[in-house]
DNA sequence: ACGCCCACCTGGAGGC
DNA sequence: TGCCTCCAGGTGGGCG
């Protein structure tokens, strides 16, 4: 499901909830996500409180009140859905929810995984950057010091296309399939095209076409395709403005283009662009 | 070291 | 109705 916009999304959704709030009772309904659950984990978490919630790239941040982080990422499928009393007492657990938080004032937040592509890591906050699954990974496209000639740097001597390169979290985070095509198409820059000719004017262009198209996106609440879903169940609604994204055989959103939309696979996964606007 | 392919898992959509 | 195939927002391991 989710890129940058609809994990800050979720973010978002979940601080009014849980910031503040201890847990009260954790429930694990399945060993294992993408990897299994950490050992003990409710006996871990029971009886600490959350003190702020962070992101970083795809992963959001719960830090808690001894030092330590609960690390989430939602994969392809995860969300988060809030509940209170009442409305947990009336719906009953679905399949995949996976992991179940109640809180301390009888709000009930429960991780739904269809897929469980997703991943919880409980490590101590101070050893999260050097944890491999941070370790690497490149600068945040909404840091005020991500900007044309950070870009550029980063795409230097890459030999894949463009497209993948913004896919590789090690070029920059946040980014996947759905804003990799909408940052191209803004942009005028084909996703053939190899990444280090991706310089100058060009890379300025596509550094602020993924800012834009990302701070769009939050603005909506990101894009509700298959299964995202704010915390209070409120859809994202950015979809209904995707310029070529999933629109192959659509006109190409240009004044006066006339072509339609391409469907093509690199490394595996559907891009979208327009031919004659992007080069 | 880099770039590509595939696996991981479930469910929804569309074709027959 | 049912069965089959394809496709899906991510990541990381293994291979050449």
């Amino acid at each position: 499901m989710p890129e940058l916009p609809e994990v800050e999304t979720v973010r978002r959704g979940l601080i009014p909830r849980m910031v503040g709030r201890r847990i009260a009772r954790l429930t694990q309904r399945r060993k294992d996500l993408r990897v299994p659950l950490p050992s003990r984990f409710a006996e871990k978490l029971e009886g600490r409180t959350i003190l702020a919630i962070d992101r970083r790239a795809k992963y959001l941040l719960l830090r808690l009140d001894v030092g330590e982080t609960l690390v989430v990422h939602l994969g392809m499928s995860g969300r988060m859905t809030l509940h209170d009393a009442q409305s947990a007492a009336e719906h009953p657990f679905d399949r995949h929810d996976h992991v179940v938080f109640d809180l301390d004032d009888g709000w009930q937040v429960r991780f739904n995984d269809a897929r469980r592509f997703g991943l919880m890591l409980l490590i101590p906050t101070e050893a999260v950057a050097e944890h491999k699954a941070f370790a690497g990974l490149g600068p945040e496209p909404l840091d005020e010091l991500f900007d044309g000639p950070a870009l550029a740097a980063r795409l230097k001597g890459k030999r894949t296309p463009i497209k993948a390169a913004l896919l590789d979290q090690k070029t920059l985070v946040g980014v996947g399939n759905i804003y990799a095509c909408e940052a191209l198409f803004l942009s005028g820059i084909s996703p053939r095209r190899s990444a280090h000719t991706v310089q100058g004017v060009r890379a300025a262009r596509l550094a602020d076409a993924i800012k834009e198209v990302l701070l769009r996106s939050i603005d909506d609440g990101g894009s509700t395709l298959r299964d995202h879903v704010q915390p209070g169940g409120e859809l994202g609604y950015f979809q209904t403005r995707f310029n070529v994204y999933d629109r192959s055989g659509a006109p190409c959103p240009t004044p006066d283009c006339g072509h339609l939309v391409t469907r093509l696979v690199q490394s595996g996964r559907s891009t979208f662009y327009c031919a004659r606007c992007q080069r």
